[in-house]
DNA sequence: TTGTATGCGTTATCAG
DNA sequence: CTGATAACGCATACAA
């Protein structure tokens, strides 16, 4: 048995197929013993409309695109998660694909989901920089997540680095931290920058230096933040907590404040970033870190995305309209970087 | 404007509908000269067949349903990495919806992809045990990844676990390791079974006996790792290698060697499993680690579900066919579990 | 070699 | 309230 159409539907229920779609698209024009005998039918038949036809008249196929380049990574995971649930199960679904960093082969998906006809699109960058922009004259309403465009016409949704840099030194103040140094990662990542600016602020409130005299930046790694403890400690052995750019950082942190016999958080205390939780939650002791609340940024993409994609219809639809707006053809996107706030995640680490 | 169709790319050519369409997917019928024209007012509006258009025609989508239930896990973002790049990016798309462990949402999820006509379906469980079958009577071809189907009927495609945790033993034997533990997770996965299986077969092979004579079953954690290593160094303090049935255990084991003084891996040498990369790489020293695969997994699942949908479309076509075979709808799966092997990833943690 | 006509499964616009 | 009928964008058997 092929797949069972609308028109199976009709003909169990003894009615035409407008009529069975009216019925059940939940049309008033119907009456309601019709609609329960179609309605009955269609359960029976175990009907499910074809999405590919409806998509062809309603122009809405209810799918969207989530384009990233940063699959094997830790970012676009809980991002598309957010997404996924803010968009609701059986009204969109998402196509994933991974770029690999690799522009052709981001060109490439991109035409494969615009000849999907999807509504939207979500961009994940690898890295919290600005990355190029898809173009402005997509037919679809595009939001960029985590990386922001470098165009400031799109519309991107960011991670309060800056924050987040000042919740976590502003916590180990609060724990009567006074000599606070702070390991980070590449100096060449906007968000290693970010959170460094927003620890030094709020030390700079309290009237305080930065303990070893530096910031410590390297790489996102363990190793690194190993060899950075080492030579901080040697610098400024009086350190009484360490802010770590990242929890990969934290554990090589923690390794050595172990190696050295400093109790954690007694003599020192640790705090991380990322909320990873295979390495945070695991830690000894566990790790009170910095979570970028990342599936709420998916969540609010797909909002936004679903906002702009009504937008788009509506306008399309109401030709009569008396707006006047110079909104684009990709719908009622507010352009500009729209920035999530960090939470603080308290664990052990910390005391 | 509008999306630019197929009429567009015709008129622009001064060609007929018909025409423009067999010049684009390379009939033979059409003079050079005439495609040449059509391609160019293609390239020129930058058109994209509408793929919805397409599908409802050639009853293919180009289209395939991913459906995990441990997206923020481990385990399916390979699957899924190894799929997306044997099926071919331009080709097909991939829909990926995670069930959360919830079979409502589940069903949800599968009607919604069924609606969709996606053309396969891959399923990945959250933990390598047996799950339920989504049934025998679905319209396109099923295949189960990591976590075989209960129903044998069910194509399913899974790690060998037995052969890992005997390529495990076997390294550790080859490096001249005569007691050797065994470290490992949750009793009632059958991953954790599987591998101790394997690996006391290897060590009765070579007339050993498990260092702490028994396999230290737990739970996936570090905090079980460092545990049981020091239960496991109380009971048997000459234990020279420790079998980690996890990265993550592993490190916990490597955390109380260090702690004890034990040199790695000169006095003791220490293997996990997963080849985890942000647990394995990192540690000190790097860890040797048993990789699963995935992605030649995943890799596979696309490729037998390729197969099957050509099969599907093959089968409907040739009515004619002297075919007496009672293949199912859902294609030439050959039913039956599949075992993909494992591979060592040699580190500095076993010398 | 090219064009015409038909249909894929639905929704939407009309008459009845 | 219900039922023909015309799209939607494309592929294909058939006619020219």
């Amino acid at each position: 048995m092929g797949p069972v159409t609308l028109r199976d539907v009709a003909q169990l229920a003894g009615v035409s197929i407008a009529t069975a779609s009216k019925a059940l698209n939940g049309q008033p024009q119907v009456r309601a013993s019709t609609r329960d005998r179609v309605i009955r039918a269609a359960e029976q038949l175990n009907f499910s409309p074809n999405t590919l036809a409806q998509g062809l008249i309603t122009q809405r196929t209810g799918t969207v695109g989530l384009l990233t380049s940063d699959l094997e990574g830790r970012f676009s995971i809980p991002i598309l998660m957010g997404a996924e649930d803010a968009f609701g199960s059986d009204q969109t679904s998402v196509f994933l694909c991974d770029a690999r960093g690799d522009a052709i082969r981001e060109k490439h998906h991109l035409r494969a989901l615009l000849s999907r006809r999807v509504d939207g699109l979500i961009v994940v960058g690898a890295r919290p920089d600005a990355r190029p922009s898809l173009g402005r004259d997509l037919p679809v309403p595009v939001i960029y997540a985590y990386s922001p465009s470098e165009d400031p016409a799109d519309l991107s949704l960011v991670t309060d680095n800056v924050g987040g840099g000042r919740l976590a030194v502003d916590h180990l103040i609060r724990h009567g931290r006074r000599r606070i140094a702070h390991i980070t990662g590449d100096a060449t990542y906007g968000a290693a920058q970010d959170r460094a600016t927003g620890a030094l602020a709020r030390l700079a409130e309290e009237g305080l230096q930065l303990a070893g005299d530096q910031v410590w930046f390297g790489s996102w790694s363990e190793a690194w933040g190993r060899s950075a403890t080492r030579m901080l400690l040697e610098r400024d052995p009086g350190v009484d907590a360490v802010f770590a750019g990242s929890d990969e950082i934290a554990r090589g942190v923690l390794d050595v404040l172990h190696q050295e016999g400093l109790d954690i958080p007694q003599r020192v205390a640790v705090i991380g970033f990322d909320n990873w939780n295979i390495l945070a939650a695991n830690a000894r002791p566990p790790l009170s870190t910095i979570d970028m609340n990342l599936e709420q940024l998916g969540r609010l993409a797909a909002q936004r995305l679903f906002a702009a994609i009504d937008g788009t219809l509506r306008s399309g639809a109401s030709a009569a309209g008396a707006s006047a707006s110079g909104a684009s053809a990709s719908g009622a996107l507010a352009p500009g970087t729209e920035t999530v706030p960090c939470r603080l995640v308290t664990r052990e680490s910390t005391g």
